[in-house]
DNA sequence: TCTGGGGTCCTAGGACCC
DNA sequence: TCTGGGGTCCTAGGACCC
């Protein structure tokens, strides 16, 4: 059996345990730039508001007083996740941490019977000791044990197990399509015009139609559903992450090159902190820009570059360089953006890596930035914000002509 | 007027190999 | 005029997740 726990409203619980007047409250928490609803208590739901739904069209409600929006603390979610996980962690010797608000238990050779209170204990603990609701799914597989809390959660039941078969055919024949677990939005649109609308519907068609209508996914989902265990545990995962990525929505367009670089410049200093946190490097940085997509009836343009590095780094002068020698590349200045990102991809565990043979970089060269790297790190934890950063990241880039002078470090007193 | 961010994996098509 | 087949690797873009 497979076991899902996953956090009611997690975001917005989460700010109730430092706040109780939210209780019974309709809140949202919202996204960065106060953008857009990214949870959304029950209340708030009653309400009709949307995952995702932008703030203008909201706005009357908070002035009205019947809903309060709140900035998101990404520190405060962070800090609560902590907690629940470790709790997570005591209710089975293989506990997948999936995302922020949400574990997967393997609970193989455990007896039905004591899945009800394996489950209860579960959303007791996290309840007394974090403060958080949390439903709890049981079933044969991870796709069957998402409907099972998702069905405990409209029905405002802690616990949901699904194990008898004829029980399930039941369920999945009242579950829209849309609502499993790995069938978005597009893929659902596809399916509804093929006359598949619920869970049970898909089941029933032929496996070769749903290979060529969704790939290799979405046979995975047909099997789950059908309660053979398809997707992996260890596939959620991974003992290291694949890439590292920040970006940012501006909050208005933006045209000039010196303030895109500048704030490029922040994200992968960023993001190359982390990289080295995880003892790690990287070997292509990916750089991105995008108008406003909502902006439909102007032309749409989402230019974005991989920068190949001679040689995995976590250096952050070094990337930053290749980030600037990517955006330069795609930078149009008769364009005005409304995004950009960038992605430290291809990564490694430090010295795991074999040099290029042909741009050999000397050893004491990636020592010194090493230690270099780790000097300014320790500086950086040890006071309060970044004391050191680079130029460029000061918007200072312009100073002088070459790169190396433009992504070198300069100090900034606090005082 | 105003519309998020951080991830993973898959697929199709091109380039290249023998 | 007529011009193979089987394979790998890379990359951009798409789709999905929370």
């Amino acid at each position: 059996m497979i076991g899902l726990a996953d956090c009611n409203n997690f975001f917005v619980s989460c700010e109730r345990t430092i706040n109780k007047d939210l209780e019974g409250r309709a809140v949202v928490v919202m996204s960065n730039n106060d953008g857009c609803a990214i949870a959304r208590s029950n209340e708030a739901k009653a309400l009709g508001i949307k995952m995702g739904q932008p703030m203008f069209e909201i706005r009357h409600l908070v002035n009205s007083g019947q809903l309060v929006a709140l900035s998101s603390n990404y520190a405060l979610y962070h800090e609560i996740s902590n907690v629940v996980h470790k709790i997570f962690h005591k209710y089975a010797p293989t506990v997948i941490d999936y995302s922020v608000d949400e574990a997967f238990f393997d609970l193989t050779g455990i007896p039905v019977e004591a899945l009800d209170e394996i489950g209860a204990n579960i959303c007791n603990e996290c309840l007394s000791e974090a403060g958080i609701p949390v439903t709890v799914g049981f079933s044969h597989t991870k796709t069957l044990a998402k409907i099972a809390s998702e069905i405990g959660k409209k029905s405002k039941r802690r616990v949901v197990t699904l194990v008898d078969p004829v029980e399930i055919n039941d369920i999945l024949s009242r579950t829209p399509i849309n609502d499993v677990w790995g069938i978005g939005r597009r893929t659902a649109r596809k399916l509804y015009f093929e006359g598949i609308h619920t869970a049970k519907n898909y089941i029933d068609c032929d496996i070769h139609h749903i290979k060529h209508l969704t790939g290799i996914n979405g046979v995975k989902t047909h099997n789950e559903l059908r309660m053979i265990p398809c997707i992996d545990l260890d596939a959620c995962n991974r003992p290291i992450q694949n890439s590292i990525s920040e970006s940012r929505t501006f909050s208005r367009d933006i045209s000039d090159y010196e303030i895109i670089k500048t704030r490029l410049t922040t994200y992968t200093t960023h993001c190359a902190t982390r990289l080295r946190n995880m003892n790690s490097q990287c070997s292509s940085v990916i750089v991105y820009l995008a108008t406003n997509r909502f902006h439909t009836n102007e032309s749409q343009q989402f230019p974005s570059i991989e920068i190949r590095l001679n040689q995995p780094s976590g250096s952050t002068s070094l990337l930053v360089e290749a980030m600037i020698q990517g955006l330069d590349k795609i930078f149009d200045p008769a364009i005005a953006y409304k995004k950009a990102g960038i992605v430290l991809a291809n990564i490694s565990p430090i010295r795991a890596t074999t040099p290029s043979l042909f741009d050999p970089i000397e050893d004491n060269t990636v020592d010194s930035n090493h230690q270099l790297m780790q000097a300014i790190d320790e500086i950086n934890h040890s006071s309060s914000g970044g004391v050191l950063r680079l130029a460029s990241q000061m918007g200072l880039g312009k100073i002088g002509e070459s790169s190396a002078l433009s992504s070198s470090f300069q100090f900034r007193s606090k005082k």
